[in-house]
DNA sequence: GCCACTGTTAGCAT
DNA sequence: CATGCTAACAGTGG
């Protein structure tokens, strides 16, 4: 479920603890994890101190010294997690890097094996298109340039929020907590809407995000940040996983429909549609 | 056991 | 080009 406000909190936890640190070596254990890397694969890293961590988007960046970078998309159910070196590992252990401290180590952990690593040697903006096609940051763009990115679109809003090249970060838990909290229907198309809806969109996607953040995510499921801590949110959700419960502004209850390839929850009387969908 | 469903997105069809 | 559907995988719940 890492959406941005969950890969915000891993990145903020996992900084402090590995910056500075000398990795000693990177041991990957299901191959395919690695997407990309240069030769002699993830060796390069050794001996090279972690600089920073960072978040672009859903994605994990930490770059280490000699412009190298690790990039991990966590997908649905990919974890980063400090461990002791001697705690025991899991069968859904697909990455350790150890650190020539002995002290904690760093272990993805991902259940579906859908997220991927990238070892890259430059800035990884301008080296991968799995970071170079991504749309602007939620929390960075202004009103113009939210306008700008969705004027003239007729794809149906829900999609275009989940559309990382259009904006970065959000996913199916956010996209419908912000729709619910801007009054605004998921199959609406973008070019339906009205200035006052943009605006109010915008502000709704900010709001919901920061205060996310704040929570440090929502665990559903498998979510927990760098040390294996919870996040708070999901007893901040409005709609997502509400299906049939009464909405917490009017008591309708809360329908459910399938839109862009994804269940998608609102509530019918508060995200009423336009005439013009 | 079988089937539907799940937080993502790349790749393909329209 | 823009848009929409599906598969990739593993686990859970009905």
């Amino acid at each position: 479920m890492p959406e941005l406000p969950e890969v915000e909190t891993i990145v903020r936890s996992l900084a402090p603890r590995i910056r500075g640190r000398t990795i000693e070596r990177a041991e990957l254990l299901f191959k395919p994890l690695l997407r990309r890397a240069p030769r002699g694969g993830l060796k390069i890293l050794a001996g090279t101190r972690v600089l920073g961590v960072r978040r672009r988007g859903k994605m994990i960046i930490i770059e280490c010294e000699g412009g190298l970078n690790l990039v991990f998309h966590l997908k649905m159910t990919g974890q980063l997690l400090l461990a002791d070196d001697g705690a025991a590992r899991d069968k859904h252990t697909r990455l350790v890097v150890k650190f020539s401290d002995g002290g904690p180590e760093l272990r993805f952990r991902d259940i579906r094996k859908f997220g991927f690593l990238l070892c890259i040697k430059g800035t990884p903006e301008g080296a991968c298109t799995e970071l170079s096609c991504l749309g602007p940051e939620p929390l960075d763009i202004t009103l113009e340039g939210f306008r700008r990115a969705l004027q003239r679109r007729k794809a149906r809003i829900k999609g275009l929020l989940l559309d990382q090249t259009v904006i970065a970060g959000i996913g199916n838990i956010y996209a419908d907590e912000i729709l619910f909290d801007s009054g605004i229907h998921p199959v609406t198309r973008a070019s339906a809407f009205s200035k006052k809806d943009v605006g109010r969109l915008w502000e709704s996607t900010r709001k919901i995000l920061a205060l996310a953040i704040e929570a440090k995510g929502s665990t559903l499921r498998d979510y927990v940040d760098a040390e294996g801590r919870s996040g708070g949110f999901q007893f901040f959700h409005k709609v997502y996983d509400r299906e049939g419960e009464p909405c917490v502004a009017c008591g309708t209850p809360v329908n459910r429909i399938r839109v862009a390839g994804r269940s998608s929850s609102f509530c019918p009387k508060c995200q009423r549609k336009r005439r013009a969908v």
